[in-house]
DNA sequence: GACAATGCTGGAACGCCGTTCCATGCTGGC
DNA sequence: GCCAGCATGGAACGGCGTTCCAGCATTGTC
């Protein structure tokens, strides 16, 4: 046995939990969820894998700890100049959040299904906070508090994951196809579907050619809107 | 070298994609998301690894398969036999999907990231189908169905998935820890958040205590179904 | 009936992953 | 100067998805 190899020299910065974190979203964002492997984050880190486990304690915390400081980013964009309605006030929550996802693919699936994760989670927290602060200021009265932050939250994650995974989708049939040309793609499978069994699909399929998301998206958070000022007979 | 061992005696029932992927499904149920391996499948079906193969591409596509074949169940019981209200068929439907995503919790991250997955998915007409019929039926003029269809789509959605991912955090925190300790755990982390950051989520903190899961879902249905009426002037 | 061609099987092997282990170096208190 | 103990990073382990390929069963051809 020839013994262990040379030391290296120690490193100057040394390791810490923000600068793993920081490197993992760097690694999510440029080579997509499969990329961050403990090998990848430690040649970029310039180190091994044991000294990240010192910080760490496993690819479930790490990639917790990256979606928290992604989502703190994305909610912290609130405080706009003139206090504007709160319509608009939930729509800019809603945005934020959207473009998030966009942005980093990978946090669809973290807030899909890692949202919670015990009560010590800060994230759903964060996220509750922003879209409640602007449904209290709508004059919703405090019984619908719950139910009407709730249904925001839930149809915003809900089509942020959507969008990301049609993004993903039309990166997938082609380095070079955009969006354009996937719209044209699912709208002409959806004109090709049985007419027994898929009537409705079939006749809105022309609608889905050149739809803007971000509107359709909007579009969406309206229609709640409009339910709860509705249900609560407040003036829109 | 010896050579391979001795051959077994050929199969009776042969393989076939649905075996396998009824097979995948079980063991998705059983053992959850990482349960589901080659190795493990293979046990099952007494074969090995390369005879999956044979049927299936690979794992991608195995899931794709399982997740086609739940959401295909879920969403075949509309038929109602008096035809009742558009706004129940649209509940049945909504809450078809939702049960679905409950008894298989493994089925709200393949809907969150891999519903599209190019023109040639069958599961997304397949929900839209059975939603936009029932908007259809509410009398929705035509330019309105597919943001309508879609908001309902992305809520049902969300809200499954993070029902599901509450379900699995409250089963992480240990097995005996029933749905009551769970929301209490979180109503109290939430009362115990900093006042000056999170006023609202505490305030709503109690209201976390005891609520239903499904109620609270329909009563966000209830909402975008009341928004729909209102903004296309409907009658309820 | 003999024999090649083909369809399908299942086990071994490959490369990569998350994680653990541990010899080693560095640093502050004495 | 010395020693504890914090921190490091590389090797090693078991398990994963996937590929490869030798061998049986069936079919088609004469």
């Amino acid at each position: 046995m020839a013994g262990r190899t040379r030391r290296p020299e120690r490193r100057q910065e040394p390791l810490s939990r923000e600068s793993i974190v920081s490197a993992a979203v760097e690694l999510l964002d440029t080579a997509g969820e499969s990329g961050l492997t403990f090998r990848a984050l430690a040649e970029r880190l310039a180190t091994g894998a044991g000294a990240i486990y010192w910080h760490i304690t496993g690819k479930a915390e790490l990639l917790a700890a990256a979606t928290d400081a992604v989502v703190a980013a994305a909610v912290a964009i609130e405080p706009t100049d003139p206090p504007g309605s709160p319509q608009d006030g939930i729509r800019a929550v809603a945005l934020g959040l959207f473009d998030a996802v966009e942005e980093h693919p990978w946090l669809a699936a973290q807030l899909a299904t890692q949202l919670p994760r015990g009560p010590e989670g800060t994230v759903a927290p964060r996220i509750f906070e922003g879209i409640g602060r602007q449904v209290r200021a709508l004059g919703v009265p405090e019984g619908g508090w719950f139910t009407a932050t709730s249904a925001l939250m839930h149809y915003i994650l809900g089509a942020a994951g959507q969008n990301a995974a049609n993004t993903a989708s039309a990166g997938a049939l082609g380095p070079d196809v955009d969006r354009t040309e996937f719209l044209d793609a699912v709208s002409t499978a959806w004109e090709r579907l049985d007419p027994d069994d898929y009537p409705f699909t079939r006749a809105v399929a022309d609608q889905v050619r050149g739809h803007d998301d971000r509107e359709q998206f909007l579009a969406g958070i309206g229609l709640i809107l409009a339910g709860i000022t509705a249900i609560h007979s407040l003036t829109p």
